[in-house]
DNA sequence: GCCAACGTTGGC
DNA sequence: GCCAACGTTGGC
């Protein structure tokens, strides 16, 4: 075993795309508005590993990997009163949103997109290839996780 | 543009 | 606490 987990974070690149975390090197993942999402990236710990997803978009699939560099950051979008991710019920004494920071490790060699990840795996294997799955981060197990890496390395 | 899936909201 | 209505996600 090892103490590195693996992930899926879904983001549309029209917002915001594996090129544009390319560039920037890292990111602050914010605007994760699902409780469930955020949960789960309340037990992220600095060194996993995240693989990025293209969605809604032709075609849907995993173009990158990243690593968490940075976690339980307050998500400054939630107060900004100009941002699409603005909070009117989130308080500063409470916050109800975090984010993490990310780092961008390298791009799919060609992408993984969904049609091929569903010959790969079933919906118990990798939940984003389940029908309807809106969840925008996903735990991934280990050895679904091996046989990614080795997809897109 | 359609629609399935499913989370959220609010009346009661 | 139930549940109908509504909103959002995201594949197709």
């Amino acid at each position: 075993m090892t103490d590195v987990n693996y992930w899926l974070m879904k983001s549309e690149p029209d917002a915001y795309s594996i090129d544009t975390l390319k560039n920037d090197g890292v990111t602050l993942w914010d605007g994760i508005r699902n409780y469930q999402a955020r949960n789960y990236m309340r037990t992220m710990k600095k060194g996993d590993k995240v693989f990025f997803y293209h969605s809604n978009c032709k075609p849907p699939g995993i173009v990158g990997l990243m690593e968490i560099i940075d976690l339980n950051i307050v998500d400054p979008t939630q107060f900004d009163q100009q941002s699409k991710y603005f909070d009117p019920k989130s308080k500063p004494e409470n916050p109800r949103w975090d984010c993490v920071k990310v780092k961008f490790l390298f791009k799919s060699k060609t992408i993984l997109s969904l049609p091929e990840l569903k010959i790969l795996f079933n919906e118990n294997d990798l939940l984003v290839v389940k029908k309807g799955n809106r969840l925008s981060i996903l735990p991934v197990k280990y050895n679904v996780a091996k046989k990614l890496l080795e997809k897109i390395s």
